[in-house]
DNA sequence: CCTATTAAATGGAACGTTCCAATAAATCAA
DNA sequence: TTGATTTATTGGAACGTTCCATTTAATAGG
């Protein structure tokens, strides 16, 4: 029923018997309308079934309250998580953040960031896809919409990042599975086109060095960030000639997809193969084993996130600061016990 | 750089020396503007940085072309791949939908509902909170909104449904179950109030009372849909006096709970106590020992969603069909060899 | 009672697009 | 050449808001 035409505020107007401009006061909730008018206009408001048009609004406010999310694998509970903790704030702000899935494809990306500017966005959070090109953000950028890079970043980009400290987190993910008595270590996932993933190379080979394991100890072996490109990277490994004893992963759906390839080959994760993750997600407690894994505080970098990105827009400056999260080492039992007290032998061997 | 302000058509039409009408059509790709015209206004609008105003344009318009999806629990891994269904074929429309997450908060769903209705979607597909009033739609259909509602329903709503076939899912997890051998079986997690509910444990009660399992042999714990859920659930059931010996779980997040309690009373999940869940999502496959669960084709439903959800919009007609997909039984490793016959292993074949 | 001040309410222009009706230019039929 | 037809292009009004400058009503000061 009501009116096949949607209403307006001239159509408000006349129900309370009122100018328009008086009711885009109360609407607004305008200190100057006498307070019983206010109450005529929002009874009318009821009584007409009136949806607000932001769009109509926009055209004069110039800036909306929309900010958008976009995010390179919805897939990955991570981002789930990260989502979370950015709508913890920007509820609170009386915000409603749209989410929108890129699916790791830069062309897709393109669109949605398209699509979500010629909305009129009010700002962006982002994870960009693997392999965006340098260039994808310009428009953005002359558009002046503010824009936030969360966990992921731009080699020579200006834009603002949130992200964990990933040299330290691989740091002291490698030198855990040294002091293990691990002494051949495999990096698995990743692409050397993600910034994050030369981080946290870098803060593995740091740590190999740093603690003596040679150069040719250690492999790398590139991947998809999931589960898939786990289990290809433990496959390859393991053609190797002398094989490692234990990876750091490029993130936990790596490390997933490595215990399943190593279960596959009935080796057990932990006694025969150690792996940790990166991330922490939620998934990682309750695996079997429980996965060790370097945590980031996931929520809380979505918190500062939104509120890096609230900032840049009431203060209209482009400029904001980087944000690295502190991490930590979260030991479980994917690494199973040190290699130098291994007298005992553990269930699949067969062996007594 | 580029002039403070943003461009407008008219900027566009100076530059390619045009009206803002020939820019118009040349925007919506008319036929109607000669080809060397068309390639003179697109390098105008390349040149000045335009942005497409799409508020503006739906003005006169009415009708956007933006999707909305409104989520109960982003968290679950399940919404994840419904929506990566949906975002196949909204893509090739080219379509980019927007995802909200209500987080199972009907308070929050209003804002989230309202906010995209302000917004001017062209239609929005939902899969509703827990809780959510009987009349919290009503405003989407007065406004003449299309709504689809995925994988949940409200009571006696008139709005098309996508949705898996509940009762068969849950009578032949049933079945199963109680052909393992199993005699006191429980129902865990999820709420009376969602109609979801009803519809599965009505289809677990026919498999109990058809099969010769007695009333009081049942035993049904209501609670959250998510793993905490599960893990209350198994240790409330192991408090009665004669405790059930299996389960169907709500969903799969139920079943890992229950599957994680198990594990802290180190009771072996399958041989101990058989689980099965509902959804199939890709973790079931992977966990420890693999779930068994009633598989939904998500990303098939996630489909068919946005398919109606385009033919309401182009048909411009309020009704649409429910479509109620296909589910079958994936026998894994959660519910142990039969109870009867434990002796022997489970070799899949056998004789030659 | 008149004027100055404050409080409330209002009309009109603007925002950036689309669409219709109208014009201008090019082509055709005779 | 003229008029009819087709092909391209264009100006103006409309869409639903906000905001500024005004007007009108109410209140206070003398």
């Amino acid at each position: 029923m009501a009116s096949r035409a949607k209403a307006t505020i001239f159509d408000i107007a006349r129900e309370a018997g009122v100018s328009k401009s008086t009711v885009s006061l109360v609407l607004q909730g305008s200190g100057l309308i006498r307070p019983e008018t206010a109450v005529k206009v929002r009874k009318a408001i009821e009584d007409v079934g009136y949806v607000y048009n932001r769009g109509a609004a926009n055209l004069r406010k110039a800036h909306s309250n929309v900010i958008g999310m976009v995010i390179n694998d919805l897939t990955n509970p991570f981002f789930a998580e990260l989502a979370v903790g950015m709508e913890r704030v920007f509820q609170s702000a009386g915000i409603v953040p749209f989410i929108a899935n890129t699916a790791e494809n830069p062309v897709r990306q393109e669109e949605v960031l398209k699509s979500l500017m010629e909305q009129g966005v009010a700002g962006l959070i982002v994870s960009p896809a693997r392999g965006t090109t340098p260039g994808a953000f310009r428009r953005l950028e002359l558009a002046g919409v503010p824009v936030v890079f969360a966990m992921r970043r731009l080699p020579e980009s200006r834009i603002p990042v949130i992200a964990p400290d990933n040299h330290r987190g691989a740091y002291l993910a490698a030198a855990h599975l040294i002091a293990k008595g691990h002494r051949r270590l495999a990096f698995f996932g990743g692409t050397s086109d993600l910034v994050v993933y030369q981080e946290r190379l870098g803060g593995f080979r740091e740590a190999c060095e740093t603690l003596g394991i040679s150069a040719r100890d250690v492999l790398v072996v590139e991947g998809e960030t999931n589960r898939r490109g786990g289990l290809a990277c433990l496959d390859t490994a393991l053609t190797m000639a002398e094989p490692p004893t234990a990876a750091l992963c490029f993130n936990d759906a790596v490390a997933f997809g490595v215990m399943l390839a190593l279960r596959k080959r009935r080796l057990e994760p932990g006694p025969d193969f150690a792996v940790v993750g990166f991330d922490d997600v939620v998934e990682a407690e309750h695996y079997m084993p429980a996965l060790t894994s370097v945590a980031v505080d996931t929520a809380g970098l979505g918190e500062r996130a939104a509120h890096v990105m609230l900032k840049l827009i009431q203060s209209r400056t482009t400029r904001a600061e980087d944000h690295i999260g502190a991490v930590n080492l979260v030991v479980r039992e994917s690494c199973g016990p040190d290699l130098r007290t291994r007298n005992r032998p553990t269930g699949t061997g067969g062996a007594a």
